[in-house]
DNA sequence: GTGATGACGGAAA
DNA sequence: CTTTCCGCCATCA
């Protein structure tokens, strides 16, 4: 398995960091993140304990895939939806911040 | 070693 | 608009 001399996997460090990178009120897809691998993304996100804006990452249609509870946080942010969905339109950070 | 699974995505019907 | 199917990559049985 991966993990070189004493670090983590390049794949999951670089997924980490981006999660990480993306500001209050606005959101991120699982494919932007990781176009290669969006549902390694999805299970660093439900197994890694760090302190990770994960409800800031939502589905490529902007559904929420943990519900109210992502929802309310979402709202509390000031993110733009359209029903129970994130209007990808406004709240999708631009390309070019893609960081690492 | 194989096979199923999952906080997914995109194409096809 | 919805449903179905296939591909992706790291775990788990």
């Amino acid at each position: 398995m991966p993990a070189k001399s004493g670090g983590l996997d390049e794949r999951t460090a670089r997924i980490v960091a981006r999660v990480r990178a993306i500001p209050a009120g606005f959101v991120r897809t699982y494919g932007d993140i990781d176009p290669r691998a969006p549902r390694l993304v999805g299970r660093i996100l439900a197994t890694t304990h760090e302190d990770l804006p994960w409800h800031r990452v939502v589905h490529a249609d902007g559904s929420i895939p943990m519900g109210r509870r992502q929802r309310a946080l979402l709202r509390q942010e000031g993110v733009p939806m359209r029903g129970d969905r994130v209007d990808l339109r406004q709240a999708r950070l631009p390309s070019g911040m893609k960081i690492p």
